[in-house]
DNA sequence: TAGATCGTCCATCATTTGATGGAAACAATT
DNA sequence: AATTGTTTCCATCAAATGATGGACGATCTA
């Protein structure tokens, strides 16, 4: 599910209608720069439309930010249940090599999203947004899909946490590419071999040794 | 070291004065709402002080968000050196261990220096700084220290990823304690054990199994 | 076709923000 | 005390920014 299809499916907006335009605008803006560093004018620019118009389909600059939040979480959501489908009733060790891979394709296509989830939880920005209590969901999802939690409901604080730390080392290598890639000094395709082979070499022995 | 005493020490400046408070205050605010979404007038506010006083000082808004970097970059080289020192000789398992409780030790005391490090990393303010440069440095000095290169000069790209991936992991969890505690419904003194629970479950295993 | 609705833009406002000049207070030196 | 240099604040500017009202044309509806 791309970052466009989602606000299609979800909030129901036409493909190429103005407001799906903007919001695919804004949130590839608010992704680099995050929210204080985006101006209206900068949104509209990228669209190629006034101000106004932009003031007209969303409001608010916050509304136009939250309304980007939510087609995230949706997104993300998406992608979650994509990878569910694909690796039920298979060990943890492969559970993970297929979710790592999946995940890793996705926000490499799309990286503002990455940058976009980093931002809100790291930013004071504070601009009220449900976008974490849907991230919590999501963890106790992918908590209970692991095999750390039996009760969606009760999660216990250790498995969330041990989703959390699997979860923002995935997306930090997507959203910090502009940086760690001349680090690493790789193109982009070896690039993003690397991180997976990193992901899998850190993340998959922890879950799969056996003195646990 | 703290986040005080690295600006002392380098840029050799009067404790109090108020060419360091202000750096302070600007450490402060910009590790919490990114250089976009922090105003002259408000660093100039939490210091108690006029605005010209700030530009008298330190000069345009850039020029102090750069002295904020590279005297976070004092700070972190600081704490390296210190880890370093207490460490050495020791199995890796163990150097992993100390190296994990320090640093989340220090980020939970100065969580504006995870911020500020996510930050510079993920956002496309691209104020042209040499941070990454020099994290770049303290990078190879890990992996050499990890046992993962032999020369610090030439770090094979899967070493520096690897550190990286246990930098990020670390920094991640102090800097979104405000999105993270929430979700576990923690208080801070029981978040801040989990987390060291849930590095070492993480990151140990992956570099002490046998079969690598 | 007449009227209503929708989508877009132009012009404009009030506020915020980065930045500066110059006066006053203060400190050091002679 | 007079001179000089340093530090601070007040007043102010120009540009950027969030936001709106109203005009104009397109599209739909009766």
């Amino acid at each position: 599910m791309s970052a466009m299809a989602s606000a299609l499916q979800k909030a129901r907006l036409a493909p190429n209608s103005m407001k799906a335009r903007i919001l695919a605008a804004a949130r590839r803006l608010y992704g680099e720069y995050g929210y204080h560093g985006v101006t209206t004018r900068m949104i509209a620019k990228a669209v190629g439309i006034d101000i106004s118009t932009l003031y007209y389909h969303w409001g608010e600059k916050q509304d136009l930010y939250e309304a980007v939040l939510t087609d995230l979480s949706d997104e993300i959501r998406g992608k979650l249940i994509e990878i569910e489908t694909m690796v039920r009733g298979k060990p943890l060790a492969q559970r993970l090599a297929v979710a790592i891979d999946v995940m890793c394709d996705h926000l490499f296509s799309n990286p503002e999203s990455a940058s976009l989830m980093l931002f809100s939880h790291f930013s004071k920005n504070r601009i009220s947004s449900d976008l974490d209590a849907r991230i919590s969901r999501h963890l106790a999802n992918i908590a209970v899909a692991m095999g750390l939690a039996v009760d969606k409901a009760h999660i216990p604080a250790q498995a969330n946490a041990r989703v959390l730390a699997v979860w923002n080392s995935v997306i930090n290598f997507a959203a910090g590419e502009g940086s760690f890639r001349p680090m690493l000094n790789l193109d982009r395709e070896a690039y993003v071999a690397v991180v997976k082979e990193t992901l899998k070499f850190i993340l998959i022995p922890a879950f799969t040794r056996e003195e646990n």
